[in-house]
DNA sequence: CTCCTATTGTTGGATGTCAAACAATAATTA
DNA sequence: TAATTATTGTTTGACATCCAACAATAGGAG
């Protein structure tokens, strides 16, 4: 019995099951191919910081529409990478302002050069209805 | 600061981004709006057998895109809860084959008639840029 | 038949995520 | 101004998921 044999009956126009699946797709392409061992999330922070310097870990985490909390650990990270760094922020006491390092920009420079490309790879894996 | 205010750049139009905030809505949407209290994972596994009586577990995880781990402790709620059983198969000992239980049919059928509706909620809501 | 390989379900460890609670600080309201 | 409410970053606990390993069983090669 081979998966193609399995009936999905009304579920494959279920539109909740279909990104999941195109999004677990996308997700392993990505983290296969990318040598530079960084979790495509952290990519995409590193991203954010970069087009969006002096940002807080709130309207990061909002943009990324992931919980405060998930933020604290993934920064740690990059922090002890020395990819970016939290400055205190004048003004607001609570508040870290986030920057990367020029290593942090040197880093993403590289990653950025490849995603081009795979992203390519992977809307030709998920075939063009699926895409649509 | 608002969220709109953020500078994607070109972060929007990359593909694994854009999918994984898909699917978060439609999650989020679904088990909202489930007052039967079952995660959207759960109904998959439902409907799957109910579709392919007597698959087995590695053939429905493998349909889910799930790893055959991840399985076990979803089918072992969904047994307790006396909705689906794990019976023996015969001509394979290492196998069980995976049937609803009367009480799962009920609550699959009761389920099953919101969430045609929940779809085209979730389709809205994501506006139609995101759905094409 | 006998060995070797593949498959099935399971466990345990690692990671990613969320939600709830918290202290410190800011913003708003009375 | 004083009191209340909101926000920021963090910790903790709960899940979901993957991967690697395992024992039991099945299938194939010799």
């Amino acid at each position: 019995m081979s998966t193609d044999d399995i009936d999905l009956g009304g579920l494959v126009n279920m539109i909740g099951v279909e990104l999941r699946i195109a999004q677990i797709l996308a997700d392993k392409a990505f983290s296969v191919s990318q040598e530079a061992k960084m979790p495509s999330g952290h990519f995409t922070v590193l991203t954010l910081i970069n087009l969006n310097p002096g940002i807080n870990q709130s309207m990061l985490a909002k943009s990324m529409y992931l919980d405060r909390s998930t933020m604290v650990p993934i920064l740690d990270q990059l922090e002890s990478k020395a990819w970016m760094e939290r400055r205190k922020k004048p003004g607001d006491r609570r508040a870290y302002a986030l920057y990367l390092t020029p290593q942090g920009k040197k880093v993403l420079g590289e990653a950025g050069t490849r995603v081009g490309e795979l992203e390519a790879i992977v809307a030709e894996k998920m075939g063009p209805q699926k895409r649509d």
